[in-house]
DNA sequence: TATTGCTTTTTAACATTTTATCATGCAAAC
DNA sequence: GTTTGCATGATAAAATGTTAAAAAGCAATA
């Protein structure tokens, strides 16, 4: 009935200030220096720090502030998940997306039957449809009604995906503007071992699919070319909704995170085109693989 | 106050559908028919009918319905335009994004302030800066406000903009997907000829871009890739602002309609290997070429 | 029997209102 | 002098209300 509370995705954000400045138990938690920081007014940094006080994160000294009470490695608590205060609006975008794709959905619904079938405001659902219109499951009809699409859930779809990931992804690593950023090929690289090191048995889908996915964006991040990012995005977000849906053949994650890091051994060593080129068959390689498991 | 009538739309749309059909002059048009045809109910296709009646283009006898009363090629009336009846938004959304680009806009700004600025309802201006969000013009701020990025206005935005198409074009022509639509093909070739033949000093902009534009994602189309071409179309779309913005060069415009025609030749000929590389160079050698006028 | 013409019901665009939250200014405390 | 604590005003998210238009149903007509 009121607008979002920004307290707790505001605690994690100061949390990771706080990591990415290591400071230490002790310190003094300006409320006003973090609102700069953070491009906020002090109100909502004053109400999570409060939160962060239930949680013995901080401590509150009446009259002088708040104070760090915990090294920042030691802080264990919901509020430090960067997931923590995600929009809700995301759950119901991730049902109806799902039952499009089981064929729950009717191929033609109106809006008065979406907010009664999800039990939702107008205002709500339409914000979630469109959302889900820009990113091609839906379109809406002239005169009434929304249209779930088919399209996307095909095999041919799929494939299509892949062949656009391939491309654009290998083609990046050719832009003149290309050039390595260490830090995120070291942090990529890590991940990589992470997953290679037991991870793939261990990890949860989502943590093996963002580290990948991860991985690819930042080899594109690299070249410097937003329309690039963007694509790769884009085509991303669809992909995790269809491949939550088929099962992962963990056997196989070894072998991608091997290929992963031989990427970027080459292009350390300077052999672009041979990394463009092996990259590029990495992701048709996949593509062959996987089977995606969707309602006919 | 209420929904958007739908008859001027309808009657665009109708008329497509007689040309389509080459139906002849004293034939019937069924409402219940065109409604199937065109995915509504009769209520705005009698609208459209009974509009389509005033203008002379069908004649009503009562009890029996419409008759067309024209032939098709001689309906000249606004209806006929298939922009006809295009969504007033688009206005808006033009004249925020021109404010944006020109600077006019301060770089943060809340939403406040834009109903005041534009004279527009909360739920309408919601609308459009949703899509502006989308296509990467501005950001929503946590807190209170929209920030205007300044970023896309840039030089080097517009050079990664042709990057982009570069490699996306010259990378559906090599998809093993990649069929020749001889329909589509014939009417690009009629459309640079056009050009070619006058056209480049006559046309207004618009419809050059349109030509232009709709050259390359024919082309793409053909590969049958709804990711390349989505990409495209979204790309085409800013470049379409920013442009309008721009000076044409229009003693350049001959050559490059040759070029175009060239590469259909290639394409037609099988040389695809060949087309994709004079493509990629014909794109990247118009973006060194065009000085794009964009507010520091 | 198919199609129009009219009526009723449903739908969605827009305006308005409500209210929790954000931003801001100022006095008090350290 | 800097920073908190609190009060005041501004902002935007959601619910509600209103209304034109679209869909659906039905009787009348050719």
């Amino acid at each position: 009935m009121a607008r979002p509370n920004l307290s707790v995705p505001t605690a994690s954000r100061i949390i990771a200030h706080i990591r990415d400045r290591g400071l230490a138990p002790g310190e003094h938690l300006p409320a006003q220096g973090l609102a700069d920081a953070l491009r906020l007014s002090r109100a909502p940094v004053s109400a999570a720090l409060k939160r962060m006080a239930e949680e013995g994160i901080v401590r509150l000294e009446p009259n002088r502030g708040y104070f760090l009470a915990k090294a920042p490695d030691e802080i264990a608590s919901p509020l430090a998940d960067p997931a923590a205060g995600a929009e809700p609006e995301d759950e119901v975008y991730a049902r109806i997306v799902d039952d499009c794709l089981s064929g729950r959905l009717p191929e033609r619904v109106s809006e008065n039957e979406l907010m009664r079938l999800y039990g939702l405001a107008r205002t709500r659902l339409l914000k979630t449809l469109n959302r889900i219109q820009s990113e091609g499951w839906a379109d809406r009809r002239p005169g009434n009604g929304w249209e779930f699409l088919t399209g996307l859930r095909s095999r041919a779809a799929y494939e299509d995906a892949y062949q656009f990931r391939a491309s654009v992804e290998s083609q990046a690593l050719l832009l003149p503007s290309f050039a390595i950023d260490r830090p995120a090929f070291a942090e990529a690289r890590a991940g990589q071992e992470e997953i290679l090191a037991g991870g793939f048995e261990r990890m949860g889908r989502a943590r093996l699919f963002e580290l990948n996915s991860r991985f690819h964006e930042m080899l594109v991040g690299c070249a410097g070319n937003s329309f690039f990012t963007d694509a790769l995005v884009r085509v991303n977000r669809l992909r995790r909704l269809l491949e939550y849906r088929a099962t992962v053949d963990r056997s196989r994650l070894p072998l991608q995170s091997k290929e992963h890091l031989l990427i970027l051994d080459m292009i350390e060593a300077g052999e672009l085109a041979r990394a463009s080129a092996f990259l590029k068959a990495h992701i048709l390689g996949a593509s062959a693989i996987k089977s995606p498991i969707v309602a006919g």
